[in-house]
DNA sequence: GATGAATGAGTATTCATTCAT
DNA sequence: CATGAATGAATACTCATTCAT
């Protein structure tokens, strides 16, 4: 196409230099992919869409990914960090028993249920690794890792099973028309951990 | 065609006759429906997948249902009816406290983590409710009968609670490689009831 | 289908007979078939649209025509048939070339551009017949007996010209959004005829 | 790819390369949809039908194009302006009434009612217009122009009826199997003009 | 005689991926 | 290095027609 004609001699440094260079373009496909699957499922997750919504051109996502399937394991990965992160950090502030309680009961109310779109990525991913192994890695990675993190104040059997009651409280919070109230959540908890 | 009426004599029941007269169709596509969700996942149930698992032609999949999301809607509203069948039942048969806390850990040990299938096709009910509202609807029954069937032993607050709960315990195990046994299963729900 | 068990014996005549004979439900199919050529064109007539349109079920379609194309001929038929009879009632009441005249106009606004349905089936003819030969007959037959009706007030030439005029008028009103005014249609015809 | 430009050395022009690379594709989609159209009406223009046209991949229809309307409306664009521009030209070239008379003579016999593909054209957009409106924008364009066109020779009263004569003309001609002559046509023509 | 069920061919459209430029 | 174009397989859905009851 003509209007790239690569400067006929002595052309210096072009003002709209379009975008040749672009360092940050894997990256920010891997933020679409997660905007995308909270909106659309992972099964309305096409290369078109992400691509659409990162407003780059359709062949970028073939140059900068193997596959769908890397895409979607790739954004599932940042997500699971950026969550494990704040469950890290939460618990890691606590000093004792109570403050532990305490931060597992914010998590709950304001991490996880505050933001619907975690949420929505959290169930999706749970189904997606049902049928892909790479994505179990993922799964299986946050579970370990939130599980560690609540080990620091309870023992481990309590780390296991407070860990599924969050997981179950966030799944029937998340379908239910009429999700618990934030004391139902904390009586939930303390009911558990008291 | 010569002899449309098989069985005049000694004829040993022809394996796959033509297939004109077919009540009940629309039930075996229903079953296999199911079938195919618990194999392949919502995203992967099709048209072309279910008729095959039905051995049925293609068009008679849109002859029996106006749309996928039909058959979806009518194959999830099946499983779920027994599903809280057996709830029902379970619970039903307790007659006091002890009791039903038996026919809980019964239910999540047995006949929710007993059976893979039933397993995926509630996680893949999960997702999908999440964006098709005929399948809120389903989710919403099913939970409002387990947690009515709950409180024909438990308080209200208690039955909501424990509902979460294990929902948690079989979504943790649904995804864990290395699953609760059924020990820690029966120790997570005495802690809670008793 | 144990409800029609058609009496075990003595039964005398059923008060509710279902719809065991309906003499005149060919004829309603065709009619139905025209308002469904009116609202959704020849390309979106179909069985089923017509058998819905009917409020008869599908298979009694096939059963009173051969096919698809049957119908549409014999509702293509009758439609003329109701057109040709207007316009030779009109022409036939004029007594002198002036009433005739005013026929013409009569006709062309009221008959014609007064019923859109009328004018939509002319034209969805027009090209039903440019690919359907039996519908050209169709088309040829009530193109004849206009001319023979315009021809007991005008010379053929007249006749002839005057009928294509007729048919330009119908058709840009038809396809305009800003149609001629009934004086215009008024002038055109008399500019022509007088 | 060598040699896109044949005849640079005895290289026999190979008939049917692997087409990866084809610029005006597009192009010659919308030529083989008004081929489809004038072969098989509207109603059998399909996807299928216009890719097999222009020996391309099915793929590459919807590749090229939203949707099929999309098609269908670019390709009667570009045939009313072809038309219109033929009608321009004739008309743009008399100098005076009675060249202009001569104009609408020649344009309704040779252009019009000598090339049939194009009066079936015309009349497939009248019948699809009447169901699409991105179609009657088309029409009307086409209408307008062609006006204007005759009032640069004619009051618009005249203009108008002229343009309605004509259509009609068109029409009656390309229905009958008994069309009229060319001294018909032009008799009814300076009967109008004269 | 009348009809619900059945079916195969066809429809528009989507999409992951490949490739020439 | 980056991308627009290309494509074949798949998807949901429609429908004329056939047929067993």
């Amino acid at each position: 196409m003509p209007a790239h004609r690569p400067g006929a001699a002595g052309d210096p440094a072009p003002a709209r230099r379009s975008r040749r260079h672009d360092p940050g373009r894997r990256d920010r496909l891997i933020d679409a992919t997660l905007r995308v699957i909270a909106e659309r499922g992972v099964a309305g997750t096409t290369h078109r869409e992400i691509a659409r919504a990162a407003d780059v051109p359709l062949g970028s996502m073939t140059y900068h990914f193997g596959s769908l399937d890397e895409v979607l394991a790739e954004a599932f990965t940042r997500h699971a960090e950026a969550a494990a992160k704040v469950f890290d950090e939460r618990l890691g502030a606590a000093t004792d028993r109570d403050s532990a309680i305490e931060a597992v009961i914010t998590l709950v109310r304001d991490d996880l249920l505050g933001s619907p779109d975690d949420l929505v990525l959290a169930v999706e991913l749970y189904v997606a690794a049902a049928r892909n192994p790479a994505l179990r890695a993922v799964t299986q990675g946050w579970m370990q890792r939130s599980r560690r993190a609540l080990e620091r104040h309870f023992d481990p059997t309590t780390a296991r099973e407070v860990d599924a009651l969050i997981e179950g409280l966030v799944l029937h919070s998340a379908l239910s028309t009429d999700p618990m109230t934030p004391d139902q959540i904390r009586h939930a908890i303390e009911r558990y951990l008291r």
